[in-house]
DNA sequence: CGACGATTCTTGTCTAGACAAGTGTCCGCC
DNA sequence: GGCGGACACTTGTCTAGACAAGAATCGTCG
């Protein structure tokens, strides 16, 4: 039998004592926004740990945005006036999945073409160079959730076209043979193109929401996505705690 | 005279050039997702620094998601099939007058109201209980981008219809009065009500962007906010770099 | 009065060692 | 063969001290 407290679960470690007490005192208002801190050495005075020990704590705090350090001058409360989230945009097929639902995927158009002068420039490449162009509709339980139209460098993923979208998401393969290391994004609410509609089975002017997104990897463009959900049927979620 | 080198800059802390180059390495693939990465007795050999250096370095990368860290086994490479950015929400004020423009909001109600039981639940109140309601229409340049339908916790923010929303938004206040603690959220796309396409002076079948947000703060429930834009008129937009 | 240096306080970083705790392996014993 | 303990290796954490570097203050000297 073990020695140790059984069912009491043990305490958290020092440096993380220090940051939730210092964590509860922002939460209170104990300092106001801008307001100076404790110094480190009031810390270590306070909690009987070494300076190292508040230092991680602080340092925590800081990558977490509840404080801002400044060598030389001491630690301040933060402005709380942003509010920051982590989006995260995962592949659809796994979050179709992870919500109990089937997924499976209508490949429309996958072959190759010629890049326009716009197309070129967003992918980094000379106009007229060849482009991978792919259009595929996902379903969650038999209903069109995603319109996914992509463009791909094929310096990027040579072997694109070979892979069978119904059993492979585009961008399940695309992680894998280039991976994602740089991505932006905009959201916005638009209504579908014609085709868009069609392969969505939606009216022309259901409100849809449109995240078009265009990553590089190794300093190379690999993607440009057109991704549009029904409005009615697909929604992003997000929360925030610090 | 300074003796030190002048127009070098000072090289990057060992941690950070540890960091580095594991950062390096993943980006280069050397470590396919889930494989063992080096020890940090091997990181130690192979850098010459102490233990504690790589250690940070580590931890560092943990908390970016780009290694998995398992006591009793090692570090492993990082799945990068999640794709996670920092989507923040900034006060609309601020990020219009960020953007060269010029902001004004227009009041159509502020007033208190009794709670329905739905939105009591979703504010943690009892049905009936009174609750302050505003509708505030924030232009830039003229042009209305947001109109937003909020609803207040009165605990949480006792002065809110004494303030002058032409010259405090309402997040300035809120996040003033009860620091922001936690915060939900919900992207969709959708059309305005008659009354929303009115404010905004849209057509009723006009695509929008609305943001439905919940926050909370010192776990007593705030506010409970709906946020339509006008989708030709905003979006939202962000990006990922590890 | 002004410029400049010394002092003090702050955070940033590194080291060498130590112990704790989780995981897997291997080997001997039953 | 199966089981259990010893062992090796890993990460998690803490300590005490050290030096570097940034910022403000204060005093002195011109």
């Amino acid at each position: 039998m073990k020695t140790t407290l059984e069912r009491s679960q043990a305490p958290p470690p020092p440096y993380a004592q220090v940051k939730q007490a210092l964590k509860a005192g922002l939460e209170q208002g104990r300092w106001r926004a801008g307001e100076l801190m404790p110094s480190e050495a009031d810390l270590v005075a306070q909690f009987g740990v070494s300076r190292m020990t508040v230092h991680r704590a602080l340092r925590e705090l800081q990558s977490e945005g509840l404080v801002n350090r400044v060598q030389g001058l001491g630690t301040f409360a933060a402005q709380l006036h942003r509010v920051s989230s982590t989006l995260t945009i995962r592949d659809l097929h796994e979050e179709i999945e992870a919500r109990g639902h089937k997924h499976h995927a209508e490949v429309h158009l996958a072959r190759e073409e010629r890049a326009g002068p716009a197309l070129a420039l967003q992918l980094g490449l000379n106009a007229g160079a060849p482009v991978y162009h792919s259009i595929v509709v996902h379903h969650g339980d038999g209903l069109p959730l995603q319109c996914e139209d992509r463009y791909v460098n094929p310096a990027s993923a040579p072997d694109y076209l070979k892979v069978d979208f119904t059993r492979t998401t585009p961008t399940q393969h695309l992680l894998e043979v280039a991976p994602l290391w740089e991505a932006q994004y905009t959201i916005e609410a638009s209504r579908p193109t014609a085709r868009e509609a069609e392969l969505l089975g939606i009216d022309a002017d259901e409100a849809c929401l449109v995240l078009v997104r265009r990553t590089a990897s190794r300093g190379r463009s690999v993607t440009l996505a057109r991704l549009v959900h029904p409005g009615s049927r697909y929604q992003l979620e997000g929360q925030f705690s610090p």
